[in-house]
RNA sequence: GGUUCCUUGGCCGAGUGGCUAGGCACCGGUCUGCAAAACCGUCUACGGCGGUUCGAAUCCGCCAGGAACCUCCA
């Protein structure tokens, strides 16, 4: 009786729900293809050449991007990765598909080593410090998190945490021991790196072959466990005194690293999905595994492009963890920090590294840094003034529509963002040469020109403009300089220098700029 | 040693066969009481040697120098 009732409500509610969707598809795919239109190409590791992007369900997009490993403060190295692929995340948003965008956080799994007396790097760094592991977890996960922020990278559609994926780690081992491709040994399970050679290609991904692996493997202690010196573990069975441990069929222990993302990526995103991005660093070992667990595991390559961020670079040195030469975004943001000659804002170091195509490796250097802030600055200038042109009746020196399919030109183009930028620069001497009186621009183009520019500075490159960093000035400030400034002016006319230079002086000394116009003063703090 | 890649003007950095970005710095000019900012202009480079081509920064070869990965790394 109840069933009967119940079944035919819940099937009206469906096709109300049906009808709504339908209509919603009728209106979404218009703007979809007409934006997907556009034909990206992005450059997949696998094959070492650009591609055009094609998702396995448009409009569908699923991309995984390696996070951190938190037992540290982020470092410059970190913030290429979080940018670059904030980047392809907002611009694919853009073009209309729907995006999820997992980036996951390894808090278990990193070994020291591959040594049976690997340790882990959060239980180590929790024993340095006295802390219980999941508060060094935590402790720098908010950090990384304010830090993203401050360089306004948009979070995730998920933000995995390893150690609250064992179980399906777990299933994911037993389906490569399963298949025959993995070995238990002392409660430890290892990857049969030759086996599966045999019947695929272990080391596609970052060219590699397996024989000459297997005459430089360093030999390490504790590695008699392994049939071989180039397999690697899919789970460590726990020494007594390691902190972190969970119980499995084979031991209790931890899971090795690679696993953490073909675990979770296959498990956010599906057996097969689109993109995996991370570091070039990340290639070898990490990504090469992860490739061959896939496919022992599931038949299948999950990833159909591979998308790899070239390094930051220190003295022509990889900065980095363990070479110690690494800056983190904080001493960044305050400029504490004996290789820094002042500080550097947010927005200025994620221009900095949009500057350079993400496949480039990018020198640090104060000089390098101070210029993408000179730079940036012209741009926040010229688009304040361009908030203050005056429409004319045709549009003299600037061509609005090029400019706009220039944008897209390089962005398609596997996400040539200093393309973009030297494009808005292009923009910007127009503007100038138009607020200088040299040129016109029409009302439609102005528009428009205030559109392009909000799409691509802001939305798409992701740099918040100077009125969005505004915020924290107040009106009665702002008066107190006016009214200084207006004594100047009074001063001016009086032809009195000294006191006029010495307003402007001090001002200046305290960080303002002034700049005199025809009917009177501007000034910003800078 | 193996694998992969790089070398662009004072600095950073695009560009893959002819159109030879852009930013910062420098220099000259315009504007200004002087500045600042802005505009206009100047400088115009592709590690070296050879080859392919009508034509090469771009393709090929050799040499020199550097980097990443091969162990944890974004």
């Amino acid at each position: 009786m109840a069933i009967s009732t119940i079944v035919p409500k819940a099937f009206k509610i469906t096709l109300k729900t049906l009808k709504i969707r339908f209509f919603i598809l009728l209106l979404l795919p218009q703007k979809s293809t007409r934006m997907i239109a556009q034909q990206l190409l992005i450059y997949n590791t696998l094959t070492r050449k650009k591609e055009v992007f094609k998702p396995i369900h448009s409009p569908h997009v699923g991309m995984y991007v390696c996070g951190p490993t938190v037992y540290g403060d982020a470092h410059l190295g970190h913030a290429r990765p979080a940018i670059t692929f904030d980047i392809l995340f907002r611009y694919l948003t853009h073009l209309g598909y729907k995006v999820r965008y997992v980036r996951n956080i390894t808090d278990v799994g990193h070994l020291e080593n591959d040594a049976d007396s690997g340790e882990d790097k959060i239980a180590k760094k929790a024993r340095v410090e006295e802390l219980e592991p999941m508060e060094v977890v935590q402790y720098y996960l908010n950090r990384y998190h304010k830090s993203m922020e401050e360089l306004n990278v948009l979070p995730p559609s998920i933000e995995p945490h390893a150690s609250g994926h064992i179980i399906e780690q777990i299933q994911f081992i037993q389906e490569i021991l399963d298949h025959g491709y993995a070995y238990e040994s002392n409660g430890s399970v290892y990857f049969d790196v030759e086996k599966y050679n045999k019947d695929y290609h272990y080391g596609k991904l970052s060219g590699r072959n397996i024989e000459d692996m297997l005459n430089s493997t360093r030999q390490l202690d504790g590695q008699e466990e392994k049939h071989n010196g180039v397999d690697f573990a899919l789970w460590k069975k726990a020494s007594p005194e390691h902190i972190m441990r969970w119980p499995s069929p084979w031991s209790e222990g931890f899971p090795g690293w690679h696993l953490e993302c073909s675990a979770m990526g296959t498990k956010y995103l599906g057996q097969e999905f689109d993109i995996h991005g991370g570091g070039m660093d990340l290639m070898f070992p990490h990504h090469e595994c992860e490739i061959a667990q896939s496919v022992a595991a599931l038949g299948k390559e999950s990833v159909h492009y591979w998308m790899h961020n070239n390094m930051i670079t220190i003295n022509g040195q990889k900065m980095g963890k363990s070479l110690g030469n690494f800056i983190t975004l904080d001493e960044l943001f305050t400029g504490t920090h004996k290789l820094l000659e002042q500080a550097y804002s947010p927005m200025t170091i994620r221009f900095f590294i949009l500057q350079a195509h993400y496949r480039s490796t990018l020198d640090f250097s104060n000089e390098a840094l101070q210029a993408s802030e000179k730079g940036l600055q012209r741009l926040y200038d010229a688009f304040s003034k361009l908030n203050k042109l005056q429409p004319a009746k045709t549009s003299e020196n600037i061509d609005v529509t090029g400019l706009k399919d220039k944008c897209y030109e390089a962005m398609n183009d596997d996400l040539n963002t200093p393309i973009v930028i030297s494009h808005l620069f292009d923009a910007a001497r127009a503007i100038n040469s138009i607020a200088a009186g040299n040129g016109s621009i029409s009302g439609n183009d102005l528009s428009e020109l205030k559109a392009v520019y909000k799409l691509f500075f802001n939305d798409i490159l992701g740099v918040k403009s100077g009125e969005m960093m505004d915020s924290s000035n107040n009106e009665a400030y702002k008066k107190a300089i006016d009214l200084l400034l207006d004594m100047r002016q009074e001063a001016k006319q009086r032809k009195d220098w000294a006191t006029s230079d010495n307003i402007r002086n001090q001002l200046t000394a305290f960080g303002f700029e002034i700049k005199d116009t025809k009917d009177g003063f501007e000034w910003k703090l800078n």
